[in-house]
DNA sequence: ATTCGACATGCAATTTAATGCATATCGAAT
DNA sequence: ATTCGATATGCATTAAATTGCATGTCGAAT
């Protein structure tokens, strides 16, 4: 994804981030979309933080800042057991995690697309 | 680019946001390419600044590291005159940012394209 | 030669974000 | 009924980002 070889943007790539807002707040980051997945990977909340590099204190913050901005849940926690608990995610939590990374690939054919033509202008 | 009326997505918008990075450090990101621009139309970095409220402080310590780091620079800065100075894009300045549009303008494409799909595969 | 106002920059002060406890709650499994 | 460990949450502490001076530099226009 960076220039060609030699050129000073050699070292240089082109990132894209996409995020769910609401009334232009950010409501779902790149992270928390990913957080999401390691938490239908891990079955755990607290597993998934930590899989994240993120305190367990951010990542159920986060998570409960965007259910009640949005007012519906992506995760299902469940305390209890002799394992403590466990946590998956919802219908909803699935279908945008899976949306997501849907359209993470077709952005990625996008940039793919682009980035030649891209580096090869600026580059000259 | 919301969900369909009355859904619970209604509100929902997909953003996303395109940058630069250097050995997975950000070097531009969104807004500075915004503000670049505006240094373009305005021909002064403390405008420019104002425009995108920001601190004047900060949009030069802004551009000063990305110029640092990548080793070349976007903006050429004047002092003196009556009028104190002014600032324009480099020629590498210029394309960095007439690149950046196009690609936007590339992305809002791919956008629209997938936000009905994603929206009505989430929201069933 | 003087002036004027944008650019240059260090640093203290403020704001915002994240971490790190401490402490409580829950319920399936034993 | 007891236990165990993840979830729940407030709050103090730290860290990071941003702002806000203060003070200096520069040179085209007068």
């Amino acid at each position: 994804m960076a220039g060609s070889k030699g050129s000073k943007y050699y070292d240089v790539f082109l990132r894209y981030e996409i995020r769910l807002d609401l009334n232009d707040k950010n409501v779902i980051n790149d992270k928390l979309f990913n957080l999401f997945k390691q938490i239908d990977i891990e079955g755990s909340l607290s597993l998934a933080a930590e899989k994240m590099e993120i305190s367990y204190r951010k990542a159920w913050g986060d998570i409960k800042k965007a259910e009640e901005l949005l007012g519906f849940s992506f995760v299902e926690k469940h305390r209890g057991g002799a394992k403590g608990g466990k946590s998956f995610l919802t219908e909803d939590g699935r279908n945008i995690v899976e949306a997501y990374f849907e359209l993470i690939n077709e952005f990625d054919n996008s940039l793919k697309k682009i980035t030649k033509k891209f580096f090869n202008e600026v580059n000259k």
